[in-house]
RNA sequence: GCGUCGGUGGUAGAGCGGUCAAUUACAACAGACUGUAAAUCUGUCGCCUUCGGGCUACGAAGGUUCAAAUCCUUCCCGGCGCA
């Protein structure tokens, strides 16, 4: 059984709870009491039903967990026994099309769980955080007017916090003119740049990150400066970290990626290409698609992409691994 | 067997008398994260350290030299050419 705050799951799993902000301690002491109290006054004070309404936290559910830990499957079990809906928090996932390769969840395995942005975005075109923030945010109004309780699953630790922190990301659009003019400069150029743009935000940057130091530049060239970046939260979040020891995740890894290309992962990504997405753009996407459109172009053997390919990816769970600590603290 | 080229840190591969614990890339490990986030970027990376330095290392053993991964000799191993 999978229950709140139960960090149990079937099989030989051993997800590892990081956090416990458990819905039913955090209720006690914070949302529901007072929301009840404060019904009974509102009647009288539209001050106090402001506060009120505050301080009444939506619960909402986090499933996070580097890849190949069963988030998914997770969630549905979670969601069937919670009334749940799940939002993904995967950037790749929300493409149409990056199916096998980005591991999304098929109709079936959904088992008539509503899931949300998924297949939201065409791969030929990027897809960013404002816009996910934007579709995520639409999403939990629904499923919380519908009675029901959000449950965010995904492996985006930067998605995930900009919605549960609620961050308010400046709203400058990217500028594709003013990048291809930045991009060619050096990178002492960029910082010299910024600087002169914005010394505060430049004090903070990773001066080294070009791609950070040009959209630094973008938003200081629109408004002035980057405003510093306001977060708030308006969640009774439970958090559910899934992990395994790393010889039984490698493994788990080896096993879906085998698996993946008995099924036609290879084909998956051949098809996108041959419905317009350039290599250049299939590269960008990062691990499958990455390493399968080298090797579609000859630029690498079999045995070396998918060799390759698994050492990347537990690169990539590692990368997981350092965000999502930051949940513990 | 003769000739020839080579054997360098987890791997590939620079260095060819001192400034070399040894460029670089990859792997490994840790970390960052304000509209590309599966992306992008940073640090560490022989052993020990009171962070000054100390010790062991460039196939093996000898030798030349104030000084050798770098030169010489022999041996071992690999590629190529001729037999």
């Amino acid at each position: 059984m999978i229950g709140p705050g139960c960090h149990y799951s079937p099989g030989l799993w051993q997800p590892i709870p990081l956090t416990s902000y458990l819905w039913r301690s955090e209720s006690r002491c914070g949302g529901m009491v007072d929301a009840i109290d404060s019904k009974s006054i509102i009647r009288k004070d539209v001050e106090v039903r402001v506060l009120s309404s505050a301080q009444m936290k939506t619960p909402i559910i986090v499933v996070c967990g580097p890849t190949s830990t069963g988030k998914s499957d997770y969630a549905v079990t979670l969601a069937k026994e919670r009334n749940g809906e799940i939002i993904s928090a995967d950037s790749r996932q929300v493409y149409k099309g990056l199916d096998i390769g980005s591991g999304k969840i098929t109709a079936k395995e959904m088992r008539g769980v509503p899931h949300h942005l998924l297949d939201v975005a065409n791969p030929k075109r990027t897809f960013n955080i404002v816009r996910y923030k934007k579709l995520a945010d639409k999403a939990i109004a629904d499923i919380v007017k519908r009675g029901n309780i959000p449950i965010i699953v995904g492996g985006t630790g930067f998605y995930i916090d900009a919605v549960i922190f609620n961050q308010q990301l400046p709203a400058v659009k990217p500028n594709p003119l003013l990048r291809k003019a930045l991009s060619k400069l050096s990178l002492f150029e960029l910082q010299e740049k910024l600087q002169q743009l914005d010394s505060e935000r430049y004090e903070t940057i990773d001066i080294h990150n070009k791609v950070r130091l040009v959209r630094a530049i973008e938003i200081a060239t629109a408004i002035g400066s980057v405003p510093k970046i306001e977060k708030s939260s308006q969640f009774e979040v439970e958090w559910i970290y899934l992990d395994h020891p790393d010889e039984v995740l490698k493994e788990l890894i080896h096993d879906r990626l085998l698996k993946r290309v008995r099924k036609g992962m290879i084909k998956e990504v051949e098809q996108l290409h041959k419905q317009g997405v350039a290599w250049s753009r299939l590269e960008a996407l990062g691990l499958e698609y990455r390493y399968i459109a080298l090797y579609l172009q000859n630029k690498l053997s079999m045995t070396s992409m998918l060799e390759q390919l698994e050492n990347t990816i537990w690169q990539y769970v590692k990368r997981q691994r350092t965000w999502f600590k930051k949940y513990t603290k």
